[in-house]
DNA sequence: TTGCTCTATGTCGGATCTGACATATACTGC
DNA sequence: GCAGTATATGTCAGATCCGACATAGAGCAA
Protein backbone atom coordinates (compact mmCIF):
# COMPACT_ATOMS: atom_id res chain seq x y z
CA UNK A 1 0.00 0.00 0.00
CA UNK A 2 1.09 3.53 -0.56
CA UNK A 3 2.83 5.22 2.30
CA UNK A 4 0.58 8.26 2.38
CA UNK A 5 -2.46 6.07 2.65
CA UNK A 6 -1.01 4.07 5.48
CA UNK A 7 -0.16 7.30 7.24
CA UNK A 8 -3.75 8.36 6.90
CA UNK A 9 -4.93 5.11 8.40
CA UNK A 10 -2.61 5.52 11.33
CA UNK A 11 -3.73 9.04 11.90
CA UNK A 12 -7.26 7.73 11.77
CA UNK A 13 -6.53 5.66 14.83
CA UNK A 14 -6.04 2.34 13.08
CA UNK A 15 -3.17 0.27 14.29
CA UNK A 16 -1.18 -0.36 11.17
CA UNK A 17 2.36 -1.37 11.86
CA UNK A 18 3.42 -1.79 8.28
CA UNK A 19 2.19 -2.79 4.88
CA UNK A 20 2.10 -6.42 5.90
CA UNK A 21 -0.16 -5.78 8.84
CA UNK A 22 -2.53 -4.03 6.56
CA UNK A 23 -3.20 -7.38 4.98
CA UNK A 24 -4.74 -8.34 8.28
CA UNK A 25 -7.73 -6.37 7.10
CA UNK A 26 -10.04 -8.45 4.96
CA UNK A 27 -10.99 -7.25 1.52
CA UNK A 28 -14.34 -5.96 2.70
CA UNK A 29 -12.82 -4.19 5.67
CA UNK A 30 -10.37 -2.52 3.34
CA UNK A 31 -13.17 -1.41 1.05
CA UNK A 32 -15.06 -0.01 3.97
CA UNK A 33 -12.06 1.87 5.29
CA UNK A 34 -11.42 3.32 1.87
CA UNK A 35 -14.99 4.54 1.68
CA UNK A 36 -14.55 6.26 4.98
CA UNK A 37 -11.28 7.85 3.92
CA UNK A 38 -12.89 9.05 0.71
CA UNK A 39 -15.81 10.63 2.52
CA UNK A 40 -13.48 12.22 5.06
CA UNK A 41 -11.34 13.68 2.32
CA UNK A 42 -14.43 14.94 0.57
CA UNK A 43 -15.57 16.65 3.73
CA UNK A 44 -12.25 18.39 4.19
CA UNK A 45 -12.08 19.52 0.59
CA UNK A 46 -15.61 20.83 0.80
CA UNK A 47 -14.82 22.78 3.94
CA UNK A 48 -11.69 24.25 2.39
CA UNK A 49 -13.56 25.17 -0.77
CA UNK A 50 -16.08 26.96 1.39
CA UNK A 51 -13.24 28.76 3.13
CA UNK A 52 -14.38 27.67 6.58
CA UNK A 53 -12.49 26.61 9.68
CA UNK A 54 -13.26 23.38 11.47
CA UNK A 55 -14.86 25.42 14.21
CA UNK A 56 -17.18 27.16 11.77
CA UNK A 57 -18.14 23.88 10.20
CA UNK A 58 -18.78 22.45 13.65
CA UNK A 59 -21.19 25.27 14.30
CA UNK A 60 -23.07 24.55 11.08
CA UNK A 61 -23.22 20.89 11.93
CA UNK A 62 -24.21 21.41 15.54
CA UNK A 63 -21.05 19.69 16.63
CA UNK A 64 -17.63 20.58 18.00
CA UNK A 65 -14.30 21.39 16.40
CA UNK A 66 -12.74 18.26 17.83
CA UNK A 67 -15.37 16.08 16.23
CA UNK A 68 -14.87 17.77 12.88
CA UNK A 69 -11.13 17.16 13.14
CA UNK A 70 -11.85 13.50 13.77
CA UNK A 71 -14.31 13.36 10.88
CA UNK A 72 -11.70 14.71 8.49
CA UNK A 73 -9.18 12.24 9.87
CA UNK A 74 -11.67 9.37 9.38
CA UNK A 75 -11.01 8.48 12.99
CA UNK A 76 -12.41 5.15 14.09
CA UNK A 77 -14.93 6.84 16.38
CA UNK A 78 -16.50 8.45 13.31
CA UNK A 79 -19.12 6.60 11.30
CA UNK A 80 -20.04 6.92 7.65
CA UNK A 81 -23.43 8.01 8.94
CA UNK A 82 -21.86 11.07 10.49
CA UNK A 83 -19.74 11.75 7.42
CA UNK A 84 -22.68 11.47 5.05
CA UNK A 85 -24.92 13.66 7.17
CA UNK A 86 -22.17 16.23 7.46
CA UNK A 87 -21.49 16.25 3.74
CA UNK A 88 -25.15 16.70 2.99
CA UNK A 89 -25.44 19.48 5.52
CA UNK A 90 -22.58 21.24 3.79
CA UNK A 91 -24.56 21.16 0.59
CA UNK A 92 -23.31 18.01 -1.08
CA UNK A 93 -25.69 15.97 -3.20
CA UNK A 94 -25.86 12.24 -3.83
CA UNK A 95 -23.85 12.72 -7.04
CA UNK A 96 -21.07 14.38 -5.09
CA UNK A 97 -20.96 11.47 -2.71
CA UNK A 98 -21.04 9.05 -5.61
CA UNK A 99 -18.05 10.81 -7.15
CA UNK A 100 -16.17 10.47 -3.89
CA UNK A 101 -16.72 6.73 -3.85
CA UNK A 102 -16.13 6.11 -7.52
CA UNK A 103 -13.71 8.64 -8.96
CA UNK A 104 -14.67 9.42 -12.51
CA UNK A 105 -12.41 7.68 -15.01
CA UNK A 106 -9.63 10.03 -16.04
CA UNK A 107 -10.03 11.42 -19.50
CA UNK A 108 -6.70 10.16 -20.85
CA UNK A 109 -4.35 10.15 -17.88
CA UNK A 110 -1.18 12.15 -18.48
CA UNK B 1 -43.70 11.99 -2.32
CA UNK B 2 -44.61 8.72 -3.85
CA UNK B 3 -46.80 6.46 -1.80
CA UNK B 4 -44.52 3.44 -2.05
CA UNK B 5 -41.60 5.45 -0.75
CA UNK B 6 -43.57 6.74 2.17
CA UNK B 7 -44.64 3.23 2.95
CA UNK B 8 -41.01 2.19 2.98
CA UNK B 9 -40.16 4.96 5.39
CA UNK B 10 -42.95 3.93 7.70
CA UNK B 11 -41.86 0.34 7.58
CA UNK B 12 -38.39 1.57 8.36
CA UNK B 13 -39.64 2.90 11.64
CA UNK B 14 -39.92 6.54 10.69
CA UNK B 15 -43.01 8.30 11.84
CA UNK B 16 -44.40 9.72 8.68
CA UNK B 17 -48.03 10.67 8.96
CA UNK B 18 -48.44 11.97 5.46
CA UNK B 19 -46.64 13.74 2.68
CA UNK B 20 -46.82 17.00 4.58
CA UNK B 21 -45.08 15.58 7.61
CA UNK B 22 -42.34 14.36 5.37
CA UNK B 23 -41.49 17.96 4.75
CA UNK B 24 -40.56 18.09 8.40
CA UNK B 25 -37.37 16.41 7.32
CA UNK B 26 -34.78 18.88 6.16
CA UNK B 27 -33.22 18.53 2.75
CA UNK B 28 -30.10 16.90 4.15
CA UNK B 29 -32.07 14.51 6.30
CA UNK B 30 -34.06 13.51 3.24
CA UNK B 31 -30.90 12.92 1.26
CA UNK B 32 -29.49 10.81 4.03
CA UNK B 33 -32.64 8.73 4.34
CA UNK B 34 -32.66 8.16 0.61
CA UNK B 35 -29.08 6.95 0.73
CA UNK B 36 -30.05 4.49 3.41
CA UNK B 37 -33.04 3.27 1.46
CA UNK B 38 -30.89 2.84 -1.63
CA UNK B 39 -28.26 0.82 0.24
CA UNK B 40 -30.96 -1.28 1.86
CA UNK B 41 -32.59 -2.00 -1.47
CA UNK B 42 -29.22 -2.86 -2.90
CA UNK B 43 -28.59 -5.30 -0.12
CA UNK B 44 -31.90 -7.03 -0.67
CA UNK B 45 -31.42 -7.25 -4.40
CA UNK B 46 -27.95 -8.64 -3.92
CA UNK B 47 -29.23 -11.28 -1.53
CA UNK B 48 -32.00 -12.27 -3.90
CA UNK B 49 -29.62 -12.42 -6.82
CA UNK B 50 -27.45 -14.74 -4.76
CA UNK B 51 -30.51 -16.84 -4.02
CA UNK B 52 -30.01 -16.64 -0.28
CA UNK B 53 -32.43 -16.35 2.62
CA UNK B 54 -32.04 -13.66 5.25
CA UNK B 55 -30.89 -16.32 7.65
CA UNK B 56 -28.16 -17.46 5.30
CA UNK B 57 -26.99 -13.92 4.76
CA UNK B 58 -27.00 -13.38 8.50
CA UNK B 59 -24.68 -16.34 8.87
CA UNK B 60 -22.29 -14.89 6.31
CA UNK B 61 -22.38 -11.53 8.02
CA UNK B 62 -22.02 -12.92 11.50
CA UNK B 63 -25.36 -11.47 12.42
CA UNK B 64 -28.93 -12.60 12.90
CA UNK B 65 -31.92 -12.95 10.62
CA UNK B 66 -33.77 -10.23 12.47
CA UNK B 67 -30.98 -7.77 11.92
CA UNK B 68 -30.83 -8.59 8.23
CA UNK B 69 -34.57 -7.99 7.98
CA UNK B 70 -34.06 -4.61 9.58
CA UNK B 71 -31.15 -3.82 7.30
CA UNK B 72 -33.27 -4.49 4.24
CA UNK B 73 -36.04 -2.39 5.71
CA UNK B 74 -33.58 0.47 6.37
CA UNK B 75 -34.85 0.48 9.91
CA UNK B 76 -33.72 3.41 12.00
CA UNK B 77 -31.61 1.17 14.22
CA UNK B 78 -29.51 0.32 11.16
CA UNK B 79 -26.64 2.55 10.14
CA UNK B 80 -25.10 3.10 6.75
CA UNK B 81 -21.93 1.66 8.27
CA UNK B 82 -23.67 -1.65 8.78
CA UNK B 83 -25.23 -1.54 5.32
CA UNK B 84 -21.93 -0.75 3.62
CA UNK B 85 -20.04 -3.42 5.50
CA UNK B 86 -22.75 -5.93 4.69
CA UNK B 87 -22.77 -5.04 1.01
CA UNK B 88 -19.02 -5.37 0.82
CA UNK B 89 -19.11 -8.68 2.61
CA UNK B 90 -21.60 -9.91 0.04
CA UNK B 91 -19.11 -9.11 -2.66
CA UNK B 92 -20.12 -5.62 -3.71
CA UNK B 93 -17.47 -3.17 -4.84
CA UNK B 94 -17.26 0.60 -4.51
CA UNK B 95 -18.67 0.95 -8.02
CA UNK B 96 -21.71 -1.09 -7.05
CA UNK B 97 -22.30 1.18 -4.09
CA UNK B 98 -21.79 4.21 -6.27
CA UNK B 99 -24.41 2.94 -8.67
CA UNK B 100 -26.84 2.52 -5.80
CA UNK B 101 -26.37 6.13 -4.76
CA UNK B 102 -26.34 7.62 -8.22
CA UNK B 103 -28.41 5.55 -10.62
CA UNK B 104 -26.78 5.59 -14.04
CA UNK B 105 -28.64 7.85 -16.43
CA UNK B 106 -31.16 5.81 -18.38
CA UNK B 107 -30.21 5.16 -21.95
CA UNK B 108 -33.29 6.76 -23.50
CA UNK B 109 -36.13 6.20 -21.04
CA UNK B 110 -39.14 4.52 -22.65
C1' DT C 1 9.83 34.65 22.88
C1' DT C 2 4.86 35.83 23.32
C1' DG C 3 0.37 35.86 21.54
C1' DC C 4 -3.07 34.45 18.31
C1' DT C 5 -5.44 31.15 15.19
C1' DC C 6 -6.31 26.76 13.52
C1' DT C 7 -6.00 21.86 13.94
C1' DA C 8 -5.20 17.46 16.52
C1' DT C 9 -5.71 14.29 20.50
C1' DG C 10 -7.59 12.29 24.89
C1' DT C 11 -11.39 11.50 27.76
C1' DC C 12 -16.14 11.05 29.37
C1' DG C 13 -21.46 10.88 30.17
C1' DG C 14 -25.28 10.07 27.71
C1' DA C 15 -27.21 8.48 23.44
C1' DT C 16 -27.43 5.17 19.85
C1' DC C 17 -26.43 0.77 17.58
C1' DT C 18 -25.56 -4.34 17.38
C1' DG C 19 -26.40 -9.16 17.68
C1' DA C 20 -29.34 -12.20 19.90
C1' DC C 21 -33.50 -14.09 21.19
C1' DA C 22 -38.47 -14.55 21.30
C1' DT C 23 -42.34 -13.99 18.87
C1' DA C 24 -45.42 -12.62 15.18
C1' DT C 25 -46.90 -12.58 10.46
C1' DA C 26 -47.00 -14.37 5.55
C1' DC C 27 -47.02 -17.76 2.33
C1' DT C 28 -46.57 -22.41 0.81
C1' DG C 29 -48.04 -27.36 0.24
C1' DC C 30 -50.43 -30.83 2.42
C1' DG D 1 -57.16 -26.86 9.27
C1' DC D 2 -51.90 -27.86 10.32
C1' DA D 3 -46.68 -27.98 9.32
C1' DG D 4 -42.78 -25.90 7.42
C1' DT D 5 -40.23 -22.10 5.69
C1' DA D 6 -39.22 -17.23 5.18
C1' DT D 7 -39.64 -12.68 6.72
C1' DA D 8 -40.97 -9.04 10.15
C1' DT D 9 -41.24 -6.91 14.83
C1' DG D 10 -40.15 -6.06 19.83
C1' DT D 11 -36.89 -6.02 23.39
C1' DC D 12 -32.50 -6.14 25.83
C1' DA D 13 -27.46 -6.14 27.52
C1' DG D 14 -23.25 -4.89 25.97
C1' DA D 15 -20.68 -2.31 22.62
C1' DT D 16 -19.98 1.76 20.05
C1' DC D 17 -20.67 6.53 18.88
C1' DC D 18 -21.60 11.57 19.57
C1' DG D 19 -20.88 16.11 21.28
C1' DA D 20 -18.39 18.46 24.64
C1' DC D 21 -14.51 19.92 27.03
C1' DA D 22 -9.62 20.27 28.04
C1' DT D 23 -5.37 20.46 26.20
C1' DA D 24 -1.57 19.76 23.03
C1' DG D 25 0.70 20.91 18.77
C1' DA D 26 1.61 23.57 14.44
C1' DG D 27 2.09 27.79 12.01
C1' DC D 28 2.57 32.66 11.71
C1' DA D 29 3.17 37.63 12.94
C1' DA D 30 5.13 40.99 15.91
Amino acid sequence: MRADKRKKLERAGWTVGDAGDFLGLSAEERRFVEVKLALADGLRRRREDLGLTQGEVAERLGSSQSRVAKMEAAHRTVTTDLLLKSLFRLGAGPEDVGRLLVPRPRRRAA
